[in-house]
DNA sequence: TAGCACATGTAACTCGTTACATGATTTG
DNA sequence: CAAATCATGTAACGAGTTACATGTGCTA
C-alpha cells in the first residue's frame, strides 16, 4: 500500500539523516511545518505503517523515558519510493484559507472595525518574513555551495525558503493595499495614507 | 453552538443573495472555491445545522426532481454573526502544500527528471492567472464604483481576486527560478536559459 | 434516446486535532 | 523541588472525501 502524504514528509526528513519520532515531530513544526505539519499522535502510527511497508527501519538507542527510544532511518526501497513521488506532478490541492474567507465577507461589517483584523494578519506576515530572512542569512553563510547544487538537501530547503520569502512579501503588500482601501473610503477627517513600511 | 468555517462560507454567500443548496455548492467550486471549497455532501447537513441555529431560513420554490427545492436566505441574527466573525482576526491556519513538500525532497531525484513536475506546476499557475485576469476584466467593466466601496460585496470579491493575481504571478516567477536552477546545474551541452515568458 | 444539468440527501471511510496517559533527565 | 524537555503511545472526536441513491427536464 502507498504511504500517505505525511508518510512522504517523514521519508523526506529521514532521507537527510536518521531521526527519532520526537525529532520528526519537531521538524514538522519548523522548518517543514511551514508547508506541512502534523502532531506526534499522527507521526508514531505513520512510522509504524512505513516500517510495515519496509520503507523505513528502526534501531533502539539508549535514552530517557519509560519506553524505548527508536531511531528511524530510510531503507533503499524507501529512498526509491520517495524520489519517484517527488518527481510526480502534484495534483492541485483544494485551497483553504480562512483569512481570505473572512475578507470575502468583510463588506458586511463597518470598515473601521475591519481594520484591526487586516493589521493583525499583516503583523503576522511581517514576523514570518523576519523569521525566513534570518534562516536565509544562516543558510547562505553556512553552505554557500550546497544551496546551488540540486542534488543536495540544502538546495531543496533553500528553494522552499525562497518561495516563503516571496509569498510573505506579496502578502504584506496586499495587506497594505487593503488597509489603504478600507481607510481611504472613510467619510473625511482621517486619511492616514501609509507608504508601505516594512515592504521596502 | 457556533457554526463551522464552512457555515460562515455559506452565510457569506447567502448574505449576497438567497440561493439553493445546489447553487451554494457551485459557488464553493468557483469563485469562493479558490480559497474555500466543499462538496454537496457537506453543504446540505451544514445548512440544516445553520437553520437549527436560526442563522438561515428556507422557503420551498418549485423546481424539478424527486425532492423539494429549498431556497435559503440569511436571517438578521445570521447577518450579525457573520459580520462579527469577519472582523475577528483569523488564527494562523496550518499550512499544507503538497507541491512544496515534493520540492523539499527533490534533491533525492535526478534534476532532469524533476523538471517536468515543476513545469506542470508552472503551467497550472499560468492557467489560473489567465482565469483570474479574465474575471478581473469582467469585474472592472461591470461595476467600476462597487469594487471601490468597502461596504459592497463586489469590493470584497475584488480584494480576494487581487490576492489571487499577486499570488499566481509570484508563483510563476518562483517556478522560472526553479527551472533555471535545475537546468543550469547540468554538466554541460544543454543550457537553455529561459527569460521568464508569461511573467512579463 | 442518451447524456447532462438541476436538485437533495445518506453512509462509509480517511485524515487530522485534542485530550488522555506515562515517566526519566536536565535546568532554574 | 518545580518546571521544561525528551520520548512514545492510545482514544475520542470532528472535518472532509468518495460512493451510494433518487428522479425530473432539457438538449444533442
Amino acid at each position: 500500500v502507498e504511504p500517505t502524504t505525511l508518510g512522504y514528509a517523514l521519508l523526506g526528513l529521514l532521507a537527510c539523516r536518521p531521526r527519532t519520532g520526537y525529532e520528526l515531530t519537531q521538524a514538522l513544526r519548523a522548518p517543514v511545518g511551514y508547508f506541512w505539519n502534523a502532531s506526534h499522535s499522527q507521526v508514531y502510527p505513520e512510522l509504524a505503517r512505513l516500517e510495515a511497508a519496509q520503507l523505513v527501519r528502526h534501531r533502539i538507542i539508549d535514552g530517557p523515558g519509560p519506553r524505548d527510544t527508536k531511531q528511524y532511518s530510510v531503507t533503499a526501497s524507501g529512498r526509491r519510493t520517495l524520489a519517484e513521488w517527488a518527481v510526480t506532478p502534484a495534483d492541485p490541492q483544494p485551497q483553504r484559507d480562512e483569512f481570505l474567507l473572512k475578507v470575502y465577507s468583510i463588506w458586511t461589517a463597518d470598515p473601521q472595525r475591519a481594520l484591526p483584523m487586516i493589521e493583525t494578519q499583516r503583523s503576522e506576515h511581517i514576523a514570518r518574513l523576519a523569521e525566513y530572512e534570518s534562516i536565509e542569512a544562516h543558510m547562505i553563510s553556512g553552505n554557500e555551495d550546497e544551496i546551488h547544487n540540486p542534488r543536495r538537501p540544502a538546495f531543496a530547503a533553500y528553494a522552499t525558503l525562497r518561495r516563503g520569502l516571496s509569498f510573505e512579501r506579496h502578502a504584506i503588500a496586499w495587506c497594505d493595499w487593503m488597509i489603504d482601501s478600507l481607510a481611504g473610503a472613510q467619510p473625511s477627517h482621517t486619511k492616514p495614507k501609509r507608504q508601505s513600511p516594512g515592504t521596502r
